[in-house]
DNA sequence: CTGGATCCACCTCGATACTG
DNA sequence: CAGTATCGAGGTGGATCCAG
């Protein structure tokens, strides 16, 4: 049977514990891309949890239209997000949370609370650890 | 003056909030690389979080020499764990999270679980993405 | 306005060989 | 045992141009 450790699944063998096939890593991977974080930073604190393109485009500084749209596409193949279109002209996206996608900013707080505590400190460490063998 | 919304740090602009220099993604790259989950629930589990470099090894399949060190090294840098080295024929490495390495699991765990919980759900709604656009 | 298509530089990772 | 060095394939992201 399995057993969980630190929200992780795993197995017990002779060589030690086994983890089950890495689910977390395809989604840490996701939000560890260059610009997936700040979209979702950005629909989190938005009215509604929902954007237009072209403003998600403004606020996110050095965003360029290729990568966001491929963000958003990302985000969107993941059920974290929806597209609405609307063929207007000119024609107007909106993309707005779904349920999953805003049920998960609580716990990415609580992850990303503990990096900016702790962030001065692991600063300093990459600092230290550079200097060292320079 | 700063606010805070879902962890991360902002000031509002009349162009919308502004989110400050990414310190969460500079971890959660880290995280999101191959190998850096595996390792830190590896130890995590292990008895002192400490384990030795071929344990490590034999215990991560497929994990290659290179890439085992260049992870262990990442996480150095960031000093979430200490590298203790015993010059005895033949050497020996053991690698122990540090104070700082250990308060992450907690943090981790909170947003890992909820990976596990809603996994089931975000595949099948790749398979629905990618199975529309076939 | 929203984004598709193309081209390219860089980085990550894997494979392999070698060393104290 | 625990690395370092080197090479090469593939993927990520940036720049630019075009289209509905």
């Amino acid at each position: 049977m399995d057993k969980l450790i630190n929200g992780r699944r795993y197995t017990e063998t002779e060589q030690g514990p086994r983890f089950a096939p890495c689910a977390p890593h395809s989604v840490l991977a996701r939000l560890g891309d260059k610009w997936t974080i700040l979209v979702m930073s950005h629909l989190a604190v938005a009215p509604g949890h929902q954007l237009r393109f072209s403003t998600l485009k403004s606020g996110i500084e050095g965003i360029t239209q290729r990568m966001l749209t491929l963000t958003l596409r990302n985000l969107e193949r993941d059920g974290l997000l929806i597209r609405h279109y609307f063929p207007e002209v000119p024609p107007r996206v909106e993309y707005e949370l779904t349920e999953m996608g805003a049920g998960m900013l609580p716990a990415l707080e609580g992850f990303t609370s503990w990096i900016r505590d702790n962030w001065p400190r692991i600063e300093d460490c990459r600092r230290a650890y550079d200097e060292a063998r320079r």
